[in-house]
DNA sequence: GCTTGCTATGCAACGAGGTGCATAGCAAGA
DNA sequence: TCTTGCTATGCACCTCGTTGCATAGCAAGC
């Protein structure tokens, strides 16, 4: 399971409480692993009873108080494990491409619609992560600048959203030229 | 849960018994969406007591016998339900974008094998598409042919999982290009 | 006759993930 | 003062999916 390991990282990158991760995981892990704050709660506190996070009580003003997890020794050890065991490419669940071919047995132009608002979701999608792109590795800076890994990783991987979402927008529109073709001649 | 619909429209397709199903969710179907076949039967062993799908036993010569499943108009209306309500963008997961992030915190460079791995399956999927692809809808065949609905849906899917394929091996390059940046100057 | 291997179906148990609900601190405005 | 709304944490329950195991028919080879 790899929710345990993508929270270890989050926590790697900023220590944070579970409400915070939750608000990461609908944000910038959340491009690429979604979790509900039920799922994080449960988790941390599993790992907290594993010691591979430490806890720490967090007084605020203005807010109830919060408990800061960070990355405990034991877990950086399961984290390196879990990085140097092969995973298997993921299996895809695209309940889209189930409707696409279901509608064969339905009426196809009734797709449009649909096909179009999902269309609409990765256009927003896309520009959201060119934004954050813009914002966070816009500067291409002075070059000779030292490598940091945090920050190039980071990068890759908003890159590798950026490249899905421009993908699923030419299928998209792939899909509702498909769709178009079955019309009913009204 | 969408495993009860993809099971319909396969069935739609072509009825099949569960071994044949879960043997479809190892291709074509398999494609875009897994299944084990602990979950066909269970499925279809529920579906067959909503009355969605008939049952019909089948002996075979040399073989065991086996149930062919088919779908019934109550599967067809519970179908043509789901087609016509709004799904929500899949979530993606991808543990590898979760590994890459990671990485930052271990040893970027160790991760290169991992990812010619991925990358490897990533093209052999891709030619398997093409492949099906050339095979099933090679032929451009005469112009004015009618419209198959069938046929053209499930080629815009396939479609897309080629374009998946080729946006992942980019990609992979681009990690692969990155990490290559990282590594230990021996 | 025995083993291996594919076809075909199924049970039991477990873990992961999601939904609904509950609690509580605190601020801001009606 | 009361309600609304955000921050913050958590329980209970239920479903989905996976793993391991079991059974059985039949063919082919040793």
């Amino acid at each position: 399971m790899a929710l345990d390991h993508a929270i270890l990282v989050s926590l790697l990158e900023k220590p944070g409480s579970g409400y915070e991760l939750a608000r990461r995981f609908e944000r910038s892990i959340g491009y690429f692993w979604t979790a509900t704050h039920q799922q994080i709660y449960r988790v941390l506190k599993r790992m907290e009873g594993d010691g591979w996070v430490d806890v720490r009580d967090v007084a605020q003003q203005g807010r109830p108080d919060k408990k800061e997890y960070s990355v405990a020794e034991a877990g950086r050890v399961a984290l390196s494990a879990w990085l140097a065991a092969p995973i298997e490419p993921e299996s895809v669940r695209h309940d889209l491409a189930v409707k696409i071919r279901g509608a064969a047995f339905d009426d196809p132009a009734s797709l449009i619609g649909e096909v179009r608002r999902h269309r609409q979701v990765h256009t927003e999608r896309l520009a959201h992560y060119l934004a954050g792109e813009k914002r966070d590795f816009g500067e291409p800076s002075d070059r000779d600048e030292p490598l940091h890994a945090e920050r190039e990783l980071q990068h890759v991987v908003l890159r590798g959203g950026i490249a899905y979402e421009r993908m699923m927008i030419t299928w998209l529109d792939d899909v509702l030229g498909t769709l178009a073709r079955f019309e009913t001649g009204r």
